[in-house]
DNA sequence: AAGTGGTCTAGACCACACT
DNA sequence: GTGTGGTCTAGACCACTTT
């Protein structure tokens, strides 16, 4: 692993025990690059990773003082796929594939996706149990010339870990979209939405690493269960 | 301004007038390097950003790619008030204020502001107004010790340019939760909701350059017109 | 083998905060 | 003035892709 990197680890693990205790100053540039016998300008790395990810905020002139994180609820906002979530939550998920089948793709998919003419796209319908109750119905479409195949046992488990693990394929970046929609007869029949009047539509395109799309998703939350925390910096780090 | 910004905003410029068409590669950063007559690292910085916003992935080996941006509908999320965000929607905003007054914090309050004892709290409630409907209602609480004055024009107007250009400090950095709620007494009596079953929440609390918190703020959004778009990476840019 | 981006270094100068 | 973080440089080596 990258040196910056591991120095990363280490101060997050001493912010999160409290060895670099909230609301005070990390040890300076200088004394940090004589400690891990590195450069200024890799101790700079790891510290604008602790900066961008809301561990501290660097103060020209005085030194990086330790956000107080215990009033953050969560982690950055990112890619988390529904298994990293349920188990973060400390919950027992349980995914049930609807459908799983090759299809062509109609107009409307084929603007989300930007298909090849003749690719096809594997569909796959599965919902989320949380606590006993159905509360997420997830739509996924992916190419087929990304993700030659695809089975129910995989769509049960994780499709992301298979086509990292698996595949060897880098997801790199996702765009998403949160909108409020009135419940479809789909989303009545395979969630337990009686008595909500709104659904949370998540709509995601996601990116490998050669910046080329290759799945579309929409995620229908009850609304109960929906909650998107974000942390976000108003100037860039460098 | 610095050299990488003055480099990043060309860059930029140049992206989204399609001079560097999408799908196609950047040149390469010893390219750039020369032809900006600066060291790769600054390069390295501009691009960096870049990939920050999602214009560009940068691919080893290969180069940068530039990101169809005609697919990803608006900018990354970030801080952005309400008059910029009417601005950019092109339309014609019109803030109401219902309530501006100095208050003692109650429990809750000081929870999510953690308030020094005695501190003096504002309270704004504002509702904003769209296309001659009244769909967001904001309440926001500000430390006075951060805030010494406010007016009423202040807070028709926005409160952030008048704490940043005024007042002259700077904000940093936002953390926010966004969730789904049913309607108060309060949010029919301010907002036209009727037929509306739920409402989106967003609580932010806000913080300023020297990482002290100083505004807490419940925007409360109808839901058919709250839309909120999110690009994120999947590792880190150093 | 040549070119690309990724990492790391050592040093310089600057803007800013403290004392 | 001293110490802090912010910027910029020139050079080195590495991992990876392409020819």
């Amino acid at each position: 692993m990258n040196k910056f990197m591991l120095i990363y680890n280490q101060m997050v693990d001493k912010i999160e025990k409290g060895e670099y205790p909230p609301s005070t100053l990390l040890p300076s540039e200088n004394e940090l690059k004589d400690s891990f016998q590195t450069s200024r300008e890799t101790i700079r790395k790891a510290l604008n990773l602790l900066s961008q990810n809301g561990y501290i905020q660097k103060i020209r002139g005085k030194g990086s003082v330790v956000i107080d994180i215990t009033k953050m609820n969560l982690p950055v906002s990112g890619l988390v796929s529904f298994k990293e979530l349920a188990e973060k939550m400390g919950r027992e998920p349980i995914t049930t594939v609807h459908e799983l089948s090759l299809i062509h793709p109609d107009r409307e998919l084929t603007s989300h996706l930007n298909p090849h003419p003749k690719d096809l796209i594997w569909k796959v319908v599965r919902t989320r149990e949380i606590g006993g109750e159905k509360v997420i119905l997830d739509k996924d479409y992916l190419l087929k010339s990304a993700v030659p195949t695809l089975t129910k046992e995989v769509c049960e488990d994780s499709i992301y870990s298979y086509i990292e693990n698996q595949l060897g394929l880098q997801i790199s970046f996702a765009k998403k979209e949160i909108l409020i929609e009135e419940p479809t007869e789909e989303d009545h029949s395979f969630l337990d939405i009686d008595g909500f009047h709104n659904v949370v539509v998540i709509r995601s395109q996601v990116f490998l690493e050669d910046a080329s799309l290759f799945q579309y998703t929409e995620s229908r939350h009850r609304p109960d269960k929906f909650r998107f925390v974000d942390f976000a910096r108003r100037r860039p780090t460098v």
